[in-house]
DNA sequence: GCTTAAATAATAATTTTTATTATTTAGTTA
DNA sequence: TAACTAAATAATAAAAATTATTATTTAAGC
């Protein structure tokens, strides 16, 4: 993927940090902040926490990002794909992506409420099989 | 709705503080634990912030409480009803219940992944007819 | 190569949440 | 109903998470 596109049309400026942010929660598919910060760590040693925070909240705004969030565990950030269902394990805090699209839900709660909508976040939080799997 | 029962059934203790909790949070339909604690503040002055964060947190583990994440915004918490849909608005925070049900769309995730799922959390972001009209 | 506006890094400050502990209270049982 | 026990509360401190500030650096347009 080109986030150098990305980041362009969105008028904001190519940075090595940034395509990096985006390239690793491409790999990683969901990241929360602290892991993301960590692994930018290692390329870029001095970068800044807040400059992850910063970045992150941004590409939120501009639908570059999603944000998933699961009780009891920090948010975490995907690229922003077609509307989907997240499965989320309160136990360990993964995220898994379903294939199910959710547009044609998205698109009856618009017309039918009233509000403009431009992020989903579809959360089913339950035990994922390998959590059940350790407690058993 | 008799909160008495609810926490009996709970094994928590029936103090003046969570009946007053879960009434407020019925009255308000969705709140965050500021608000909570703001309300709460008047019946009992002396009520402390700690006891409304335990509070909550225990009541979602035990399914009594849904929360509700919009991004930007504290979490809110609401009285565990039937799996619904959420309309929040990223503008002003406030959260709609929408009618429909999405109990189908829970059990078709949960046959299809392997998770055994327990709550869910379908928020639908956007901005609510209020918002628009203000900005317009 | 300049210039300028934006981004970064470093740091401080703030906000949010959890932990700790002494005191009080609900629920049980005699 | 008095006494006991485990749990809840309140007060406080501590920790964790997030945002603000500012000097320095850098990307993008000329």
């Amino acid at each position: 993927m080109n986030y150098t596109e990305t980041l362009r049309e969105n008028t904001l400026k190519v940075t090595p940090q940034r395509i990096a942010m985006l390239e690793e929660i491409e790999v990683a598919g969901h990241i929360d902040v602290d892991a993301l910060y960590a692994i930018l760590s290692i390329s870029f040693p001095s970068i800044s926490l807040a400059t992850v925070y910063k970045n992150v909240n941004q590409m939120y705004e501009l639908n570059i990002l999603e944000v998933i969030k699961v009780p009891n565990h920090k948010q975490q950030y995907e690229i922003t794909k077609e509307p989907h269902i997240h499965l989320a394990c309160d136990t360990c805090g993964s995220v898994m992506d379903m294939d199910q699209c959710i547009n044609e839900l998205m698109h009856s709660a618009e017309s039918g409420s009233g509000y403009r909508l431009n992020h989903s976040s579809v959360v089913l939080n339950g035990v994922c099989p390998s959590c059940q799997a350790k407690s058993a």
